[in-house]
DNA sequence: CTGGGGATGGGGCCC
DNA sequence: GGGGCCCCATCCCCA
């Protein structure tokens, strides 16, 4: 809670200029306080996070503040919050140690300055974010009122001159948002994290400054790669980042979020205030991801030592996954550098080095960013995903929306708060606590990430993930194997091949339809594309991290989207509630709630549901006693090739097997001498069976053929049939016609 | 207290 | 890359 400020007495005071000739009329009146109280409140929230309504995404650093703020301060901002809630601002142009001033400016009016500047960007005292930096920032943002207050400082210390002759050096100009190199000692979120100088953790009244600095106590606002990670861990408690208003954005700093390196010399981009760094504006689009994904890599890897090394920007951002140029050699030879590390808790990698260079953990903190490759004769700093813990999204931050800003701690600013900064939730060990003691975690420190085995030495580890390697090549052997016998064979086209099917590929018609076998498992597809897609699920390691929480995926789609529950980003809104989802689909199934409509109809006991999923559910319910227990009187007799035994989810493969099963069960009643109808009923159970609508399809022709052949009443055929179909066509009944029995 | 339904979030995976 | 759907888990409400 910014305090400083001392609430204006005179908000309600007549103001001396409507007190003309005691002229009382309204218009005139003016309470010359209110704006400033206002800005004040908008601060405020801003601090808490109340009431946000977009992210800002500078590189690896997230802020949360307000469109209507941001409209009002910038032409531009304005531009990119009408169609967006997530804005990615070129980090060429402004990086977040200089936005974070620009946003303190927008919301105070007031540019901080030296050493306020400076610890606003936790860089070292002396080492001010360069003014030139924040005037290209302004202006690249159109601010225009700060552009002016950075020309008349600049003027006033006697430093203004044009950009150009900027230049990085350390305490110079370092236009275009980037503080001069020197400045570059952390990550962003390491930045955003520090509001205070380098060195000694800030006093603990940086809670409460009385100072004007407070005008820039924002770090609330903040969203940071932060949590039980490191780069929580590097959040000094004073200056905790409360996870209300960071959600939990994890374990780990991104790894793969920094910008490229830019080589020294290059030349300076000037300004481009026309060219937007966020999505387009297509409205509802789901919004970009500010952090890129790293590139698709069995395992994930650290950046090759390539460029010459940073001490300070490193490989970058938040642990360095730098997009950079990709490292000359083959992605996936032996001389990977996996991910590898120390145990987490000591982070005490961390202090092979840079800990025994600086004393507090604080300091280290800002070092977080350092690249762990970049000093390949020590332990790299690769980091890996802590434990998961519970509630790591469902934290009071995770729920999103409206009523995620009530902590006791976060509204009151209440800095007795003994949970541990940066979206440190209970009962998870803050790391500051296991500082300088990481012997306590035995002599295993390195840590292979794909399996968790902890090794004592580097070399060891190395041993152990050139295994790793030999089995994912191994593994891609056999697929290449699979492709070229698949080609031989004339199954199909070579990947990329052209995609065309081969219709006289041997086998039935699912290999016709589905030329494409995986060799690891037996599924096959429809094109090489989504055969490659699935066989990445056969990887030892998933190939797409979350750069936030590390956790891995198979495919870079279901990343982006799992990054958007840690940003909080729900683009989808209902227009009738206004709630919001991450997703449209979770949109369309919301909506039936307020048409009411239910598509989804039990056929068993005729409940309808407004989601299909629930269908499933219920329909598990009956399953117990039902489709189920016939599927398992049916397996106990045997001989039914490919018609496995009932699972428990009572989920067939094989279209054929189905129909064996109704055929078979059809037969048996009707070799019982039972009435058509329990055939029919039986029937129609299988068809509940089948809970995959394509399996439904492909059976429910020829189980309308053989209802014919059982000799059912028109009627009950019919019904059988109609409820099959419905089972097989999805909620727009759009398969029904196409396979409904004529 | 328990079971069932409604609703939602997240991940997997196919198209 | 995005859309769509399935599955699982979870929470909440209610009978």
């Amino acid at each position: 809670m910014c305090t400083h400020y001392s609430l204006p007495t005179d908000v309600h005071r007549m103001p001396e200029s409507g007190d003309c000739a005691g002229q009382t009329m309204l218009d005139t009146m003016e309470a010359p306080g209110h704006s400033r109280q206002l800005l004040l409140q908008l601060n405020n929230q801003r601090t808490k996070g109340f009431l946000c309504d977009v992210i800002i995404v500078v590189q690896n650093a997230l802020f949360r503040a307000h469109k209507n703020v941001l409209a009002a301060s910038s032409a531009y901002l304005k531009s990119l919050v009408v169609h967006d809630n997530l804005l990615n601002l070129d980090h060429d142009m402004v990086s977040p140690a200089v936005f974070r001033l620009v946003l303190d400016f927008i919301y105070t009016g007031r540019l901080a300055d030296g050493a306020e500047a400076a610890a606003a960007a936790a860089v070292a005292p002396g080492a001010e974010p360069s003014l030139g930096a924040v005037l290209a920032a302004a202006s690249y943002l159109q601010i225009p009122d700060l552009v002016a207050l950075c020309k008349k400082r600049l003027k006033r210390h006697g430093k203004y001159c044009h950009l150009r002759g900027g230049g990085g050096g350390g305490g110079g100009y370092a236009p275009y948002g980037r503080p001069g190199r020197g400045l570059r000692a952390a990550t962003p979120v390491i930045q955003a994290c520090y509001s205070s100088p380098a060195g000694p953790p800030p006093p603990p009244t940086a809670e409460a400054p009385s100072g004007p600095e407070a005008a820039v106590n924002t770090h609330c606002a903040e969203l940071y790669a932060s949590g039980p990670g490191p780069a929580a861990a590097l959040c000094a408690p004073e200056r905790r980042c409360s996870p209300l208003c960071g959600l939990d954005l994890s374990k780990k700093s991104p790894p793969g979020s920094a910008p490229p390196e830019r080589p020294p010399g290059e030349r300076e981009l000037p300004p481009r205030p026309d060219s937007p760094p966020s999505a387009g504006p297509a409205a509802y689009k789901e919004p970009p991801l500010a952090l890129p994904p790293l590139p698709p890599l069995p395992f994930q890897k650290l950046e090759e030592a390539g460029p010459p090394p940073d001490p300070f920007r490193g490989g970058g951002g938040g642990g360095g996954g730098s997009p950079g140029p990709e490292p000359p050699g083959r992605p996936d030879g032996p001389s990977l550098l996996y991910r590898w590390m120390k145990h987490e808790p000591g982070l005490g990698s961390y202090g092979d080095e840079l800990g025994r260079e600086r004393g507090s953990p604080s300091e280290r903190c800002e070092e977080r960013g350092g690249d762990p490759a970049a000093s390949p004769g020590g332990p790299p700093l690769g980091l890996a995903p802590p434990p998961r813990y519970p509630g790591s999204l469902d934290g009071p931050g995770a729920g999103g929306d409206g009523d995620d800003y009530k902590s006791s701690s976060e509204e009151t600013g209440s800095s007795e708060d003994p949970s541990p900064p940066g979206g440190h939730l209970e009962g998870y060990p803050c790391p500051h606590l296991a500082y300088g003691e990481p012997e306590s975690f035995g002599d295993n420190l390195y840590v292979c990430i794909p399996c968790g085995k902890g090794f004592p030495s580097s070399e060891q580890l190395n041993a152990h993930v050139e295994a790793h390697v030999e089995e994912e090549e191994a593994l891609y052997g056999r697929a290449e194997a699979a492709e070229v016998a698949a080609g031989a064979a004339g199954l199909g086209p070579p990947f990329g091949g052209g995609g065309d099917k081969v219709a006289g590929a041997p086998g039935g018609l699912g290999e016709l339809l589905r030329p494409y076998r995986c060799a690891s498992c037996d599924k096959s597809y429809k094109d090489p594309a989504t055969l490659r897609q699935h066989e990445k699920t056969h990887w030892l390691t998933r190939p797409y991290p979350c750069t936030i929480c590390g956790k891995k995926f198979t495919q870079r789609g279901t990343m982006t989207r799992h990054m958007r529950s840690h940003l909080g980003l729900k683009p989808f809104a209902c227009d009738a509630c206004g709630m919001r989802f991450t997703r449209q689909y979770r949109l369309t199934e919301h909506m039936r709630i307020h048409s009411g409509e239910k598509p989804y109809e039990c056929q068993v006991c005729g409940g309808k549901f407004a989601q299909q999923r629930n269908l499933i559910s219920h329909m598990k319910m009956h399953a117990v006693g039902g489709a189920a227990g016939a599927a398992g009187a049916l397996a106990g007799l045997g001989g039914l090739p490919g018609v496995p035994g009932p699972d428990g989810k009572g989920k067939l493969d094989f279209p054929e097997g189905v129909f064996a099963v109704a055929r078979l069960t059809a037969e048996q009643l009707s070799l019982k001498q039972q009435d058509k109808a329990a055939a029919a009923e039986l029937l129609a159970q299988t068809t509940h069976f089948l809970h995959d609508p394509k399996v439904a399809l492909e059976s429910l022709y020829p189980l309308a053929k053989f209802t014919a052949e059982l000799g059912l009443s028109p009627d009950k055929a019919a019904e059988v049939l109609s409820q099959g179909a419905h089972l097989a066509a999805g909620p727009d009944g759009r398969t029904i016609d196409r396979f409904s029995p004529t």
